[in-house]
DNA sequence: ACCATACATGAATTCTACATCATATGATTT
DNA sequence: AAATCATATGATGTAGAATTCATGTATGGT
């Protein structure tokens, strides 16, 4: 029996600017600014979907001085998004130019 | 390295609608009328989203006569989902509650 | 105490995905 | 070949989400 509301879980991966945190956060904790600087994005759209993110802990915060430092919660968005990429490359090749 | 377009697939799971017809399907086989007869969605709602579900190969179709059989992929789709539950229940209590 | 930095939050606007409605197509029956 | 059933498709309005802009709060430095 599927929940009804996972969609709200999945909203977090349905979205450019959510994935392209999740993936600056692959490769180890960052503060937001560092978020901004490697994604390219504005401060404040960050920290809205950070939030976001946050909200179905997919992210952890930490305080370090003025930062805040987030950390992704590789248990269970690692997997997920190998799954999809594996999909993706046995039925989509290259899809990946679309958009 | 992340797929910017993963979103489009992600899409497939933050709705509701769509949802409810993947958990339609995970019994078996069905074709649009039992679809729309066991979610209670109107025809065109539910072929509207068949397609996008199709598009992105978590469904496949066969002819029947004047039907069309529709099937789930579980090889990805059940993985998925699976890995959201458990996400779900580990951190998120009985948020399946709400909206 | 003042200013700068790092980040968050609220409101307003823009944008997009979805549902809805109407219509089209294709197969079957008579 | 007309009528009917099963499903798909196109166009449009709209609700909700995402971005943007302005401002707020907290921390640290001087």
């Amino acid at each position: 029996m599927i929940c009804h509301s996972y969609n709200l879980f999945f909203d977090n991966f349905s979205n450019k600017t959510r994935i392209k945190i999740i993936e600056s956060l692959i490769l180890g904790p960052k503060s937001v600014t560092d978020i901004c600087n490697m994604t390219k994005e504005e401060q404040s759209k960050v920290s809205h979907n950070l939030r976001n993110l946050k909200e179905c802990h997919f992210l952890d915060v930490k305080k370090n001085g003025k930062q805040r430092i987030y950390s992704l919660n590789k248990g269970t968005v690692v997997p997920i998004l190998k799954l999809v990429e594996k999909h993706v490359h046995k039925y989509c090749g290259e899809v990946c130019n679309k958009k």
